[in-house]
DNA sequence: ACACCTTGTAAAGTTTTTTTCCAAAAAAGA
DNA sequence: TCTTTTTTGGAAAAAAACTTTACAAGGTGT
């Protein structure tokens, strides 16, 4: 593995260290910008400010989160949404026991507020974490009040005007990717 | 959209409900064995079987799920799991008051244990949900102890050895890519 | 001034995915 | 029974996505 220099990185030293090489990551980069200078690499602290800015240059998102169940909590809780800037407005459940309560900064309303809401606040994107059977009914109600993009946890294939952007996180396909691949494995090791 | 005749349905019409292309789903479905009969398509009942069958002649694994905070206890309670012929065999906490409970039918033990229970039971997956600075800690012991496949849910490059197979899931990350191409697709929409 | 790095980017190459095409199989009507 | 229509499975072609190679141009140190 390359060494690091004092302040500067290389791209093959970022390379190694990500799994890629070292010309994937020039190109990644250059997409967005300039940010090395040839015989040197790249400024850590720089490069930090630089990607940094191209992140917070993207125009804020505001969305909702529908179905505090326990996946709805854990992405409450997790800090990585607001570094793509990108902003929860609110929570809507249909329990009356977690209406009203508050997650951090998020308040928790009751989901019959919730067209009203998304119209109101110019809301674009939805993140789903619903039962798979209210999925598509709380899909069509969040749409027809102005949504843009949903992010879909339920196991469901979601049916939208195609321009509304659905992205689908399925966890068990996910994992069954991953068993598909080793039982792969071990069988051409096998054979 | 074509119309489902009694019993069997085509390619075409399982691709309009998926959004895929008919050849696409011929060729999917081809993959694991003959499932249609030309002329007609595929036989709803017996097509349901044969993907069943197909998914419970891949062998069982076993895996453990570490880290029981509101995603792993999500994950617990997903029944898609036991689908892709995956059993969870325990879960694991370092949390005092969670050890020893049980989500459905799977005790949380102390992460302490996790070494020797990977050990005792063959254990080849685990699905790591705990914060992001232990993820690699917590890698590295169920490594040791034998496990070849890693789900990991921690935002966080996991380094391992290369025969173990790491599968990560980063719901930032998604988020970002569905921001991403939202953006795109308003700022094309505008020029 | 010269030798040496390392970037950004174009061009070539590779892999993966998707589509097109068609022989063969089944059903339906003549 | 024979022909037409439908639809599969799979081969071959096409397209798309991704990677690598290659190198001019820009910088550093001696």
């Amino acid at each position: 593995m390359p060494k690091a220099s004092s302040g500067s990185i290389s791209s093959e030293n970022l390379a190694s260290h990500l799994g890629l090489s070292d010309a994937s990551v020039r190109r990644d980069l250059a997409y967005f910008g300039k940010f090395g200078t040839p015989g040197v690499g790249y400024k850590a602290e720089e490069l930090k400010e630089s990607i940094l800015a191209v992140m917070s240059s993207q125009c804020l998102y505001r969305g909702v989160l529908i179905g505090v169940g326990n996946l709805g909590a854990a992405l409450l809780a997790y800090k990585g949404l607001k570094l793509a800037n990108f902003d929860i407005a609110a929570a809507f459940d249909r329990d009356p026991k977690k209406i009203g309560k508050t997650y951090g900064s998020v308040k928790i309303l009751d989901v019959k507020e919730l067209a009203h809401f998304i119209q109101q606040e110019g809301i674009e994107v939805a993140i789903l974490t619903v039962p798979a059977q209210s999925a598509q009914a709380v899909a069509d109600m969040a749409v027809a009040a102005g949504v843009k993009g949903i992010l879909n946890f339920a196991p469901v294939n979601l049916s939208v005007p195609e321009e509304v952007l659905v992205s689908q996180i399925d966890l068990g396909i996910e994992l069954e990717s991953l068993l598909y691949f080793l039982r792969e494995r071990t069988h051409s090791a096998v054979s």
